[in-house]
DNA sequence: AAAAATCCCATGATATACCATCAAAGAAGG
DNA sequence: CCTTCTTTGATGGTATATCATGGGATTTTT
C-alpha cells in the first residue's frame, strides 16, 4: 500500500519503505524484483509470490500455448533476489534502472501484494492516466464494492 | 453516524470522533485513508473492507485485463494505513489533505461503512447539492416510504 | 589491483507514543 | 431548577523511537 518517494544515491542503493519491509520480513530478508512486461517500470514482491504469478498465468491462459510459454521465460528470466542490509536498502542493477528510466529519484507503487517502482514523471503521467480512465469507466465499476 | 467538526492541528494530526473510532477498535487500532475518486475528500474504511474490494476485483477482471492493473494501482497506490495514538488521532499526510483542501479544519461524514473528511465549505456546498437533488427527485420517494 | 558490492556507523528529519490541559456533557445532590 | 462533581473527548505540547540517507570502511569479484 501507499506511495512513497525514495532517493537514489549515487552507488545505486535505495531504501525499500519501512511498511513495504515489515510485510517482507514476516517471511524473509529478500523480495525479487524484474522489469515489468507492460510498463517501464520495475515490479517487486515477496520470492513465493513470483511463484504464485507464474501459476496464476498457467491457469488463465493455454497451458500449451506459446504465449504463456514465452511470459514465463520473460519474467522468470529476468527476474533476480535482492537481499536488503540492516538499513533496509536494495542495490538496483543498471539494467533495471535502466528500464525504468530511474536516475536519483523512484517512486513505491503499492500493488497489494505486489509492488512497481517508477520514475517520479513517468509516475505522474501514468497516474494522471489511470484516473482519467477509471473515471470514465466509473458506472460498470459501481457495482463492484462501492468505491 | 452524523457529522462532526474537529481541529486539524499544524503537524496534520486530527482526531478521529469517538463514535467513528468505537466502530473501528472492535476490529483493530487502523484505519485506511485514500483519496476519493469522484469529490474533493478523503475517504476512510477499515481494512478489511478495502480487501474485500479488491478480492471482489480479482475475481471479476481477469488476470491480465488492463482495467484490473490500473485499479490495483490506484487503490493500493493511493490508500494508507493510519493507526490512531492512545488518544485517537491519526496524522494525515500532505496529499491527503491536499486533495480535499484542508487546512486545520476537518468535517467527518458518515457514509456508511466508511466515512469522508471535508473542508468545511466544501462540505456545506456538497450538502446543499446532495439536498437538491433529492428535494428533485422527491416524487419518486414518496410513493416508496415516505420521508 | 581496480571495481563493485556489502556492511556499519552517524545524522537529521519525521512519525509515533505519551502526558497534561481544557471544554463539554451528564449525573447526583441540594 | 440550579450547582457541583465526574467523566469523556478533543487539543496542545513534548519526548522518544524509527527511518531515510550520506559517508566511509571492509569485503568480494574479476
Amino acid at each position: 500500500m501507499d506511495t512513497i518517494i525514495n532517493k537514489v544515491d549515487t552507488k545505486g542503493r535505495v531504501s525499500l519503505p519501512s511498511d513495504y519491509r515489515a510485510i517482507v520480513k514476516e517471511l524473509s530478508t529478500e523480495i525479487v524484483c524484474y522489469r515489468s512486461l507492460t510498463s517501464p517500470c520495475i515490479e517487486g514482491c515477496a520470492e513465493e509470490l513470483l511463484e504464485k504469478i507464474a501459476s496464476d498465468m498457467e491457469t488463465s491462459l493455454d497451458f500449451f500455448s506459446q504465449t504463456q510459454d514465452d511470459l514465463t521465460n520473460l519474467i522468470f528470466g529476468d527476474a533476480r533476489r535482492f537481499s536488503f542490509d540492516s538499513t533496509g536498502r536494495i542495490l538496483l542493477t543498471e539494467k533495471l534502472l535502466k528500464h525504468a528510466q530511474i536516475t536519483d529519484t523512484a517512486v513505491f507503487v503499492g500493488k497489494g501484494r505486489k509492488f512497481q517502482i517508477w520514475n517520479p514523471e513517468n509516475w505522474e503521467k501514468e497516474e494522471a492516466r489511470i484516473r482519467a480512465e477509471i473515471f470514465k469507466n466509473r458506472p460498470s465499476l459501481t457495482n463492484k464494492g462501492g468505491m
